[in-house]
DNA sequence: CGTTCTATTGACTCGATTCAAACTAAGTGG
DNA sequence: CCACTTAGTTTGAATCGAGTCAATAGAACG
């Protein structure tokens, strides 16, 4: 169990949405936590387990994906902790799983509540967390429910790049993906030939004579949007 | 602002997720509230408000619709607190709208703010309040991501079916539907006019001769499901 | 009694799925 | 180092679910 190095995302991420005074942040530095490497499609939670420790995502990204049809749910970003909510309700309703690789600290569900009877200001940040993990599931219903198949891929990668943003991560609106075009059509409930046709729309769009050219950018996505 | 009277369905909601003692209860029954009555598609919040006071929902149906789209990404039924996250998050990111005509108990947030420092109990059951609505979301996610229109119309239906038992309504399994065609649509991600055939279909299934007929049930829903 | 919602119906169109096959890249092991 | 496997991507053709448009019919309302 080893203290510090994985809190400094997650406060990216809490001092993105809540001011936090230095002796908070000095709390996070005291964070427990093992660190977990895991491979693409690795599973870091089953629908079954009952976790006594939070994930908080270092690198990588992390889903929620249901395990009857595999519809991804939602998608996570370094410095968010997916299952904050198994602190209060311990039950999982789907997997959490690593789209591409991924490092992952567990903490103990133990930190989260002593930091949080310490600090208001923790407590308040922490439930900010999940308030908004519930804004972007409304969000991500909007995606899937009022637009056609190329504005919801274009909304998820623009979402990813800005949650990225939002932790010092896609600075110049570009990133790495690991995801496979079926990642993206679960995510976004088409099908995997739907998406690649899709992403070849894309690629076909940004070599348009208006712009400059650049190789085939499939496993590389640049660009963010409103 | 009366006493007493709004907090039963509410009670009925908290005990149906969690166990209560007595007193925790007592303390809901005093819950100061301020009635108000809508009609059908009437606002009870407005995306642009701020409201200091929570909506308990005490008779008909709720829903957060989004304001660019229309779609409906949650509806609720008596006993849901629909903006309790506005108790941490003042911001709203849609409109709540009553389907049908409705009666709400409004809340001042002092109130919730005061029972979760005096009882951990209510504390715990109203985190838990969140987190379900969560798991509601995601619900929702994979209706509209993973099923075809005529599953996703019945689950739905079958969802508000068991949501009304929990707090003692739609004890025979069916409920008189205030919904129009419309409103099903807009939360099923559907036309109007595939609304309408689907619930024809629906209708036609309900009249087989294996069946016992029964008049045209557009506007009153029997059967729950799994 | 007309106005306004809501529900209904048919015809046409289109986006997206499905199926099937081929192709690429990246391991793996003999 | 090459044969074999596996995962991911690409393509085309056929099909289908659902949307759109437009017109009509009721029901509810003031």
């Amino acid at each position: 169990m080893q203290k510090g190095f994985a809190f400094s995302k997650l406060a990216d991420r809490l001092t993105s949405i809540a001011e936090l005074p230095e002796n908070d942040l000095e709390l996070l530095t005291r964070m427990p936590s093992t660190i977990g490497h895991f491979a693409s499609r690795d599973h870091i939670l089953r629908k079954t387990d009952q976790p006594s420790r939070c994930c908080v995502l270092l690198q990588g990204y992390l889903c929620w994906k249901d395990d009857n049809d595999g519809q991804i749910t939602s998608i996570h970003v370094p410095g968010d902790i997916p299952d904050l909510h198994a602190l209060i309700a311990p039950r999982l309703e789907a997997h959490l799983i690593a789209l591409g690789p991924a490092v992952v600290a567990f903490v103990p569900h133990g930190f989260f509540q002593e930091i949080t009877s310490l600090s208001s200001g923790l407590s308040h940040a922490l439930r900010l967390l999940g308030i908004i993990d519930a804004a972007c599931l409304r969000n991500w219903i909007v995606n899937l429910g009022s637009r056609d198949s190329l504005t919801r891929v274009a909304h998820l990668i623009c979402e990813i790049t800005m949650r990225l943003q939002a932790v010092g991560l896609a600075r110049d609106d570009r990133f790495a993906s690991p995801f496979t075009q079926s990642d993206l059509a679960s995510a976004c409930a088409i099908s995997a030939v739907h998406a690649n046709r899709i992403i070849q729309d894309f690629s076909a769009e940004l070599s348009e004579p208006t712009r400059t050219n650049w190789d085939s950018p499939t496993r590389d996505i640049r660009r963010g949007c409103s």
